[in-house]
DNA sequence: CCATTATAAAAGTGTG
DNA sequence: CACACTTTTATAATGG
C-alpha cells in the first residue's frame, strides 16, 4: 500500500492496488487499510468521519482517504499528521513538516487533513474498426442505440461507468471513479465488442476530464476571496460558487461558502495538485463558525452524512 | 429540477 | 468549400 501526503495542504489519499494485476485479493488488501484508518481514529483523533472504497469493486486500485474536520471536535488535540508519518511507505515529497505548519490554521492548532474524492472521470479511446451500432443495439447487453445521434451507449456494472460508442469506432466512456479503473472499463468495453466480432484495437487511451471533490473544514468568505484573487470569478445569481481558474494546469474549481469545493481538471494529479493549492487562499479568507451558523450545520449535516458511510469494520 | 464545469464525439449551422 | 462555432450526451459534485 501507498501512502501519499501533501504538506502544503493536508490531503491524504491511500491507495492500496488490489485485483489480479497485483496478484493480491480485497481481503488481503483492506487489512493495513484498516490498520490506517484505526490508527487515525485512536483515541485523540476522534474526527475521522469520512473514508471511502469508491473503486473497492471495481478492479484497479482502492482509493481510500480519510477526513479530519478542524475545529469540530472540542476533544481534538493532536494533528492526524503525526499519525500518517507511520505508514509503511513513505510519503511521495516530504518537506520540512515545519514550514507548512502555520497554513492551515486550525481553531485549535491542528492541521486539518482533507479527503480528496474522485468523482467522475471521462476518458475516451479507439478501437480503429468500424461499429456496426444497429447490430450492438439489437445483440448488445446494457446498450441503448441512439439513432437520431448515430451513438450506442452502452452501460458497464464493474467498473460502473457509461459508454458512448459511435461507428468511427471512437468511444468516450464517463463515471470511472480513479484512472485505472476507467482504463479497466475501457478495456472490458473493447473486450465486449470484440466478442460480438469486431476486430478491435485498442488504441488512444487517454483520460480526458476528472472531477474531484472535497470539503475544507471552515466556511468560506466568498466575496473577500473574490476580491483578492483576480482568477476568482463569483456571480452569486447564476450560481453559488466561485469559480477560479488555474490556466497552468487547466483546472476549474468551484468554491462554495460552506467549505466545499469541486475541481475539474485533465488527471487526478492536476485536481489533487489544484486542492493543494487553492488550500492556504481560501483559508486566509476562512470565516468564525459563529459568523455562520449557517455553515456550521453545513458542516455538520456534512459530518452526519459521511458517518453514515463509514464501512463496518 | 436547474445551473455550472470540463471533455470527448458527431452532426448541424454559420461565416468568409 | 473550409473552418468555426453550437448543440447534444453522459457524468458527478455543489448550491438554490
Amino acid at each position: 500500500m501507498t501512502c501519499y501526503q501533501s504538506f502544503n495542504c493536508p490531503v491524504v489519499m491511500f491507495n492500496a492496488p488490489y485485483g489480479p494485476s497485483c496478484g493480491k485479493k480485497m481481503e488481503e488488501t483492506v487489512p493495513p487499510v484498516q490498520e490506517a484508518l484505526q490508527a487515525l481514529s485512536d483515541s485523540t483523533i476522534s474526527s475521522v468521519v469520512s473514508n471511502s472504497l469508491s473503486s473497492y469493486d471495481q478492479g484497479g486500485s482502492i482509493v481510500l482517504s480519510t477526513c479530519i474536520y478542524n475545529g469540530l471536535h472540542p476533544d481534538v488535540k493532536q494533528s492526524s499528521s503525526t499519525e500518517q508519518k507511520e505508514q509503511e511507505d513513505p510519503p511521495q515529497h516530504k518537506d520540512d513538516p515545519s514550514s507548512e505548519a502555520p497554513i492551515a490554521q486550525g481553531t485549535n492548532g491542528v492541521e486539518p487533513v482533507i479527503n480528496l474524492h474522485i468523482n467522475n472521470v471521462v476518458c475516451s479511446f479507439n478501437v480503429r474498426c468500424h461499429l456496426d451500432l444497429k447490430l450492438i443495439g439489437l445483440n448488445g447487453q446494457n446498450v441503448e442505440y441512439r439513432r437520431e445521434q448515430n451513438r450506442v451507449t452502452l452501460k458497464l456494472r464493474k467498473p460502473h461507468v457509461t459508454a458512448s460508442l459511435w461507428s468511427s469506432g471512437k468511444i468516450v466512456c464517463t463515471g470511472a471513479q480513479s484512472e485505472d479503473s476507467a482504463k479497466v472499463a475501457a478495456r472490458r468495453i473493447a473486450r465486449v465488442l470484440q466478442k460480438m466480432g469486431f476486430r478491435v484495437k485498442f488504441r488512444n487511451f487517454r483520460i480526458v476530464n476528472v472531477l474531484g471533490s472535497c470539503f475544507f473544514p471552515f466556511a468560506i468568505k466568498l466575496n473577500g476571496f473574490c476580491m483578492k484573487h483576480k482568477d476568482a470569478s463569483y456571480e452569486p445569481e447564476l450560481h453559488p460558487g466561485v469559480t477560479y481558474r488555474i490556466k497552468k494546469s487547466r483546472a476549474t474549481l468551484k468554491i462554495f461558502f460552506t467549505g466545499s469545493v469541486t475541481v475539474t481538471a485533465p488527471s487526478v494529479d492536476a485536481v489533487r495538485s489544484a486542492i493543494e493549492y487553492i488550500y492556504p487562499l481560501v483559508a486566509e479568507f476562512q470565516m468564525k463558525r459563529e459568523e455562520c451558523p449557517d455553515a456550521d450545520s453545513a458542516v455538520q449535516e456534512e459530518i452526519m452524512k459521511q458517518s453514515e458511510d463509514l464501512p463496518e469494520f
